[in-house]
DNA sequence: TAGTGGTCTAGACCACGCT
DNA sequence: GCGTGGTCTAGACCACTAG
């Protein structure tokens, strides 16, 4: 990096976004953990030998992603999925009436596989790559209402276990970046309406062809690896999957 | 407004957010009209007697809520349905495999009532004042996919025909624009999976007891006014409810 | 009181689009 | 060449937090 001139054609970016990388490559390597303080604008300018503008600059973007908190005062912190603010980001099922609560947990059986193709190519690994495979039934008041699948890349997941993600009931994303170093940071998801079978109709305690949300997702990390794949099945009755157009 | 000194309590806001306000107005009162070309940073930080940043501040927040659109070179623009692009933010039904199109497009029942005491709160209008209702029937190469009721304000959507939205197939939202000067720039969502019932099933020649996406929209224009209540119904067998969430 | 982020200014120069 | 938005700097002062 130069201080005196920015690097012009054929890779020319704005010294604000150079920036930026650098302290996402912080982030991703770990310097700086969820939770934890960075530098002030000071520090982080001196560092790079930038104004504190510029700094700023690329902070301000950092933190409208969500990979940055700011807090006037106090300095600026590393994002995390331990704060409850957060959870509701990826939880987008709300009770029609109340407010939200967070679900009970079961874990009904967690495997280890090999990834087929389909799974390969969607978490970007190769086939017959290991994968960490569980599903899970969640539940509002003792009521069954959440029923996913999840598969994961066993190369990351090492030593998962049903009982500590039962533990962690609402909050499965704070346990993967506290014990797999592993940040979700993105998420893209595919809704449809379709009818239980077998399995959840008899898991979600309904009758055959009762009609259900299917939610698709898959969840990205830094540098936008997918890290998880996720197929929902949710009883609308009294919940509905929200959502805001801007 | 003051250039010297900002206000302190008990309203205190920054300067840009004051000028942030003002250019909404200039928005909301039809000063500066969709597509058009608003004034330089520079001839509005002389009128309102600030600094270029300042300025500068404000359009970028306006910009990133799509109010306003930036072109290096060019100047700033506010924001329209006409772009394709923005056409695609508020219809996130797409297909499983290939590139989104446009449906067509038949009215099958447009008519005038009272508002419902249901519709009075949700279009924030008093009982019984006049409400803009119909429903249509939307197909992607000749197969009817999407059925949607839609509610509109009455004391707004005087004249509307049902020719002219069969007209405007896929930008209902740059018809209401240009010829109602309402632009919707908000919505929100609730979305379930439900069972067909009789009508749906007909209009849209699947069986009783297919499974539907029901998404319920509210949307929104300037000063977060409520502008159009609708509910539509998905065949989600070859299309999927898209989202991201970040 | 010291240190942090937040706001505001003024000025320089760059990149882009058009004439 | 000129006018637009885009980047970068340097410095001043404000608002919030904590010791």
């Amino acid at each position: 990096m130069n201080s005196t001139s920015i690097e012009k054609s054929p890779t020319f970016s704005p010294l604000y976004q150079q920036i930026k990388m650098l302290i996402m490559q912080g982030l991703q390597s770990g310097e700086w953990k969820p939770g934890e303080l960075i530098p002030s604008e000071m520090d982080l300018a001196v560092r790079f030998k930038v104004s504190q503008g510029t700094v700023r600059k690329a902070i301000d973007e950092l933190s409208s992603e969500n990979l940055l908190v700011r807090r006037q005062g106090k300095g600026t912190f590393v994002a995390t999925h331990h704060e409850p603010h957060v959870q509701f980001r990826f939880l987008r099922l709300k009770p029609d009436v109340g407010e939200a609560s967070y679900p009970q947990n079961r874990i009904i059986e967690l495997k280890r596989l090999r990834a087929s193709s389909e799974i390969a190519q969607i978490l970007d690994i190769k086939l017959g790559d290991p994968v960490v495979y569980f599903y899970r039934l969640q539940s509002f008041e003792g009521v069954p209402t959440m029923l996913d699948e999840i598969w994961l890349p066993g190369s990351i997941f090492k030593g998962l276990s049903a009982k500590r993600l039962e533990e962690h009931a609402g909050s499965m994303y704070s346990l993967f970046e506290t014990e797999f170093n592993t940040r979700m940071i993105r998420a893209v998801e595919k809704v449809r309406a379709v009818l239980a079978d077998e399995r959840a109709s008899e898991l979600l305690r309904i009758s055959r062809n009762s009609p259900l949300l299917s939610v698709e997702r898959v969840a990205y990390t830094y540098a936008d690896q997918p890290v998880e794949f996720r197929r929902g099945l949710y009883i609308t009755e009294h919940f509905h999957y929200f959502n805001e157009l801007t």
